[in-house]
DNA sequence: TAGATTGTTAATCGATTAACAATC
DNA sequence: TAGATTGTTAATCGATTAACAATC
């Protein structure tokens, strides 16, 4: 059997971590597709399909139990491994990222923030420094960097990506409204959030002329 | 003939949007739906079959215009409307969102921030007020708010949501990690920004593992 | 054992791609 | 007119849902 999950299935998997979380810490300990389905929306039918690709996880008759299918999907999301992270902008969003304790306490380990601005050069950010995002190639081959977060405006993107997948990086969350051509063994994800907010206001706008809505 | 719209194109619409733009600052003013897929990665035959979801904006033998076509997009998006807009936690993201400027030039007025922490009630950031949470719902009701961009730690998030539903609010841009559950009259978009990460902590996993990865 | 619920195959649904007549 | 390219129908592909035998 090859394993070839689709994009479908992997964007799920996150979901039923969180939700499986909020189980685990309400002291459930067990539960069915059936009702994993009426507290997460998707099917019973899809939980199944889903989750069997990875493994049979359940148990007839019983269900699945709460704690030990959060950790398998903890370890089929890869949130044992640890990365070291870069941030390459420290203005507010570079910053927010670089504060946001959900990260910090998972496996991606921030070492240091990147920017081109000589007055936050030097600074520190909750013992982060930042570095001048000159050095960023060498920075990132010398301290073993596998992550980058892409926290700047558009122009200089592409050409720093570069620079990054020169040096080896392994995958970027990029949060430029670009679309990276990078060589296919970088691994990037994209936070498109101006694309997010014209979605909904392509929703607010077909709601206010009275058409109707899809699901999802 | 019926206007139900699937999320999959409604989310493509963005792109487009985005890659207009582009061709329009570069002067471009013509274009195939061939050399459209070339750069913008999806088929030909995708590309004519979204955009005949909402007219015939082509010409055939030419292709589209440009800039009109843009127009077009720019329409069905609703960029053309202005909103009313809060933002819900002035702590590093909900001040990056207040400083982007490019959500301040598309017609979303941002009005007000709001927060718990006594230290930032009465503080502004770039002219705008930090109002104390408590006070929401009547702000809501008084300044014709349409929007809410939601910036908290997400224990009070569905209470807060609940506040602004039965204000009149029409939609709500969540950034927090929890599924909001409200009247459906209420458009909710959410970025799941955790999601996004771990999905990227899958994919490396994967790769790490030797594993196919899917596209996309 | 009887009841519950999985894992998995088969059926359905919807989205994408291919093909081509219409027409600029 | 000849060439290009759309708009649209038909074919294909893939994802979701339904069904049910296996089994706890």
């Amino acid at each position: 059997m090859s394993r070839k999950i689709s994009m479908a299935v992997i964007r799920r998997l996150p979901k039923y971590h969180r939700y499986l979380r909020d189980l685990l810490e309400k002291d459930v300990n067990r539960i069915s597709s059936k009702e994993l389905s009426k507290i997460i929306g998707f099917t019973a039918s899809q939980i199944r399909q889903d989750l069997n690709n990875f493994g049979g996880f359940g148990q007839q008759g019983y269900g699945y139990n709460v704690e030990e299918l959060y950790k398998e999907i903890s370890t089929i999301l890869g949130l044992e491994e640890e990365y070291n992270t870069i941030i390459i902008g420290a203005g507010n969003l570079g910053q927010a990222i670089a504060n946001y304790a959900g990260f910090r306490s998972s496996g991606f380990r921030i070492k240091a923030l990147f920017d081109i601005n000589p007055r936050l050069i030097g600074l520190k950010i909750r013992e982060l420094e930042i570095f001048d995002i000159e050095d960023i190639k060498e920075y990132v081959t010398a301290n073993n960097i596998k992550i980058a977060v892409i926290c700047i405006p558009k122009d200089k993107v592409q050409s720093i990506a570069n620079e990054l997948a020169d040096a080896g990086i392994s995958g970027i969350w990029n949060f430029a409204p670009v679309d990276l051509e990078l060589p296919e063994d970088v691994i990037v994800e994209n936070v498109h959030l101006t694309e997010s907010l014209f979605t909904l206001s392509y929703l607010l706008n077909e709601k206010k002329l009275g058409h109707e809505l899809p699901e999802e």
